[in-house]
DNA sequence: ATTTGAATGGCAATCGTTTGCCAGAATTTG
DNA sequence: CAAATTCTGGCAAACGATTGCCATTCAAAT
C-alpha cells in the first residue's frame, strides 16, 4: 500500500549495465572507477531518483551517519544555542542529529548511549551527569566529545566561565562591592563547581572572602529561595550559578521590594535567551554556546576519519566575556 | 581497535541452544514460543548483554523505530515545549527522535524528508512551509502528522489560537479598548493568517474594525518596526502574531517612553519561555505546546500499527486560554 | 486408535549495501 | 618488446536481523 518498492542500487546497476558494486563505488568512492562509468552511473542514479538506504549501508559498513546529542533537559534555554550549533555543523557534514533528553540522570544517559551505540557514529554529551569512571568507560565503546565537562582521555570543549568569573569580580569590585555571594547550583553540575571554585579563588586573591549559599536545584523556581538566602548573607552583589537562577532571583527581589541595582547587584552566567529582556536586563557572562556546539561536532567528526590528524586537541577552551546590562551598579 | 565484536542474535541463540529465529521471536513476539524457551532466551540475552542492532532490524523488517521532528528553527522558543513533548512521548514508546531544523525553507523540508524517508517510520511537521499540494504528496510517501497546519488528508493537531483571540478581544474590550491593532507576522505562517482571520472576524462582530500592520518577519528584532507601526495606527491595544514579536514590541515601547499598560496594552500569543519575566510580564494566549507535541506523536504512532483503529481523528484541536499579566490594563 | 489441529522450533531466503579479492585490460617501465 | 604496474570492473561474502514456510510434537476430539 505504502510507497511502491524503492529504487535500489541494483536498479541503478541494471539501468547502467554494470554491477551493483560498481555503482556503490562510483557514488561513494569516485577515484575507484573510470570517469566515463561514473558519469553514466550518476546520470542513471539521478534519473531514477535513487537514494541509498542508510540502514543497509550502516549494516555493511558500520557507519550510520548519525550523531547523538545528549542534553540533560531539552527545555533548558542554555541548550538551544548548543543544539543549533550542532545541528548546523552536522547538516553541513551531511549527518543526522539524534536528540536525546537524559532528564538529568546519569543512568538514563548511560543506558541510552549503550542501547544506541550500534546506531551511532558518535555522541556529544552536553553536561554529562556521569561519574568520571563511567564516562571514560563509555568513551571506549563509542566516540565521545563532552561539553563543559573535562574528563581525562575524553576530548571536550569547555566554556571558560571560570576566567569570566574573574571579569565579573573585577567589574563588581570596581563598582565598590566588597561582599559578594554566590548562589551555588546543583552539586552534579561540573560547571557549577568550577564557577564556585574560580570565585573562591578570586576572593582569596583579592582578600575578600566570598560566601556561597545553596546548593539550589536547577530552574527558575528556586530563585526565590536563593534570593532570600543571598539577602541573608548581607552581601551587596550576587553571582548566580546560571542565568535561569539569576532571573528567578531577580523576580524574587522585585517581589520583596529590593531594588536592583540600587540595593544589590546581580550577575548571571551563560547569557541565555531572555537575559537581555528580563527586568532589569541581566549583566551576565556571555558564553559562545553555539560555537561550542559547532566545535564539539568538528572535534567528533575529526576523530571519525581513520587517518585522523593525530589525537587532535583534546580540550578546547572557549573564552567568555562579560556583558554588562542593568542588573549591576554602584554599591550602595 | 574499537569495541570487540558485538553480541549478536546468533550468540544468544548459541548460548541458549536454539535457532536465531527463535531468539528473535522470543524477544519480540512472545506469544510465538513456549514460556520455557522464552525465559531461557531472555536470561541468555540479559547475561550476554545483548542489544539488537537496529540497522539490521530495520533492513529486514522495514521499521526503523525513529521518528523525525521537523521544526523551522530550533532556537525559536516556541519549539522548546513542543520538542519536549515529542521527546517524552517517543521515549515512552521506545522510539528515537531525529530533530531536523528546516531553516524555514519548504524546499529544505521536502528534500530532507525525501532523502530520509527510508530511515524513518514517520515524521512530525511543526510549522511546515510547504504548499498544500506538496505536503499532501509527501504524506503519500511517508506517514505524517502536522502541527498548526491543516491540510486535507493529513492528520494534524492544531492549537486553537483563533478561539483564544476572541478571549483576548473580550478582555481588551472589557478594559475599554476600542481600537485594536494586529502585528501581522510572516505571510508563510499558517497560524499567523489564522490569527488575523479570527481577529478580523471578531472586529466585524463587535462593530470595531480592527486594523493590522505588517507583515513582519519572525524574530524579536522586528519588534521595533512593529511597535512604531502599531503606534502609528492610533490603536490603544496591540495583539502580536506571537510572543517573540510582542517582547520585541515591549522593548521598543520602553525605549520610546510609551508606558505599558498605561498608554497602550499588549497581548502576545503562545506563552513562550520568557513571557512571564519580560518587562512588563506579558498578557498572552497560553498554548498547550507540550501537549501538542505529545498528541502529535500519539496520532502518528496510532497510524503506524497496521490494525489501526480506523482512520482515527484526523484533526485534534487543542484549546488555549488567556493568561493575564501586566501588559494589559484599562484604556487610557 | 485415528484424525485434526494447535503449538513450537528450525531452515533459509531476504532486506540493500559495502568491500576484499580476483581477473582482464591498459599503461608504464626498463 | 617483455615485464611490471596500475586501472577497472565483477563476484560473492558479509553485515544482523525478520519472517514465510515446513516439520515435528503433543494434546484434544471423534
Amino acid at each position: 500500500m505504502r510507497a511502491r518498492r524503492a529504487v535500489t542500487i541494483t536498479d541503478v546497476a541494471a539501468a547502467t549495465g554494470v554491477a551493483p558494486s560498481t555503482v556503490s563505488r562510483a557514488l561513494h568512492n569516485p577515484g575507484r572507477v573510470s570517469a566515463a562509468t561514473r558519469e553514466r552511473v550518476e546520470e542513471a542514479a539521478r534519473r531514477l531518483n535513487y537514494v541509498p538506504n542508510s540502514q543497509a549501508r550502516a549494516l555493511s559498513s558500520g557507519r550510520t551517519g548519525t550523531i547523538a546529542v545528549l542534553v540533560s533537559d531539552v527545555t533548558n534555554p542554555f541548550y538551544f544555542g548548543l543544539i543549533r550549533g550542532t545541528q548546523r555543523q552536522l547538516k553541513a557534514a551531511g549527518r543526522a542529529q539524534l536528540l536525546i533528553d537524559t532528564e538529568d540522570s546519569g543512568d538514563h544517559e548511560a543506558e541510552m548511549l549503550l542501547s544506541m551505540r550500534r546506531s551511532l557514529d558518535g555522541a556529544i554529551l552536553a553536561a554529562s551527569r556521569l561519574p568520571e569512571r563511567r564516562l571514560a568507560a563509555l568513551a571506549e565503546e563509542i566516540p565521545l566529545v563532552t561539553v563543559n565537562r573535562n574528563v581525562r582521555g575524553v576530548p571536550s570543549v569547555v566554556i571558560d566561565t571560570p576566567a569570566g568569573i574573574d571579569l565579573a569580580v573585577e567589574h563588581l569590585l570596581s563598582l565598590g562591592h566588597r561582599r559578594i555571594a554566590y548562589a551555588y547550583g546543583p552539586e552534579n553540575s561540573w560547571s557549577n563547581r568550577a564557577r564556585w571554585q574560580a570565585l573562591r579563588a578570586a576572593g582569596v586573591r583579592y582578600g575578600h572572602p566570598f560566601v556561597r549559599v545553596g546548593p539550589f536545584p536547577r530552574g527558575r523556581a528556586f530563585g526565590s529561595a536563593a534570593a532570600d538566602a543571598l539577602l541573608n548573607t548581607g552581601a551587596t552583589a550576587f553571582i548566580a550559578f546560571n542565568d535561569l537562577l539569576a532571573i528567578g532571583i531577580l523576580t524574587r527581589l522585585r517581589e520583596r521590594g529590593v531594588r536592583v541595582p540600587g540595593d544589590v547587584s546581580v550577575v548571571g552566567c551563560d547569557d541565555i535567551f531572555g537575559a537581555d529582556f528580563c527586568n532589569p536586563p541581566l549583566t551576565t557572562l556571555t558564553a559562545p554556546i553555539e560555537q561550542a556546539g559547532r566545535t564539539a561536532v568538528s572535534m567528533l567528526l575529526a576523530r571519525l576519519v581513520p587517518a585522523g590528524p593525530g589525537p587532535g586537541r583534546r580540550t578546547v577552551l572557549l573564552p567568555t566575556h562579560l556583558t554588562i546590562r542593568d542588573s549591576t551598579g554602584l554599591a550602595p
